[in-house]
DNA sequence: ATTGCAATTGAGATATACTATCAAATAAAG
DNA sequence: CTTTATTTGATAGTATATCTCAATTGCAAT
């Protein structure tokens, strides 16, 4: 919340909730799910707050293998990158110094200017909800 | 075309149609635009075709930094990764094997099973036509 | 406390990218 | 040429999100 604030924005009590709630949920989730779950917000408010969440860098949006997004709370501001559970939607971040060289290197290979990227893997996690915790 | 009967699908005009625009296609381009360059064709049936060529490996379908998905022609069928202008939508392929075995360390480390994996650059080509060809 | 005004909200419409439905058309096999 | 399963196209529906705009709210200056 305080990150809205330091942006300029006001703290109002629908962005409220919605920071609360997203505190309980730092798996992945879709907003259409948060907005179920905040009934006395309207759907356009979640998206709209979610989307400033994202611009300041405190929530990830990932795009699942069907292309379908999930989302997530960013505890690392640093750059990092993220495994997505296909059956379950949680999110795992890791970090990778080496994918960080290797890229840089990589980057000289191609033409043009890269202006950012991506690396997510998909993986069916153990003990998946999803999967009735087999 | 062959890929498709190779797969037990018949060989229809739509599907030629398709087929065919496709070859001209090798940069990035939208099933909606593919569309609208075949009236003869009904959108569903585009979508339909596409769909079984990205199943067939033939085409490879990218997010974009919004999400908003844009398709190529992928002239490789081993594993590659691509690079997007967020400009003009033109994919490159590259391939990396120092990503491969880096990946293969990255993914011992991850809890869960990793079934499949992304990466992508973001970049804004040189040259790029949306660009003015600055 | 009250007023003024821009920021914010919510309801509903619109947009984008598909997917489903299903009767009609068509390809392949006999 | 008939049979039959595949394929098609028109249309409606779905998911994810954005836009519009009047009503509301937060904050600042009286």
């Amino acid at each position: 919340m305080a990150v809205l604030e330091n942006r300029g924005y006001r703290a109002t009590a629908p962005r409220k909730a919605v920071a609360e709630l997203l505190e309980q949920k730092h798996e992945g989730f879709t907003v259409e799910a948060l907005s179920e779950e905040l009934p006395s917000v309207g759907r356009a408010t979640v998206y709209r707050t979610i989307k400033l969440f994202l611009e300041a860098g405190v929530v990830c949006k990932l795009p699942m293998m069907d292309g379908s997004p999930v989302y997530s709370l960013s505890r690392a501001n640093r750059c990092h990158y993220h495994s997505v559970c296909v059956q379950c939607g949680a999110v795992r971040e890791f970090r990778a110094a080496a994918f960080e060289r290797l890229l840089r290197a990589v980057i000289s290979d191609i033409p043009g200017q890269v202006v950012d990227h991506r690396i997510e893997l998909y993986v069916t996690c153990d003990y998946c909800p999803a999967d009735g915790g087999k």
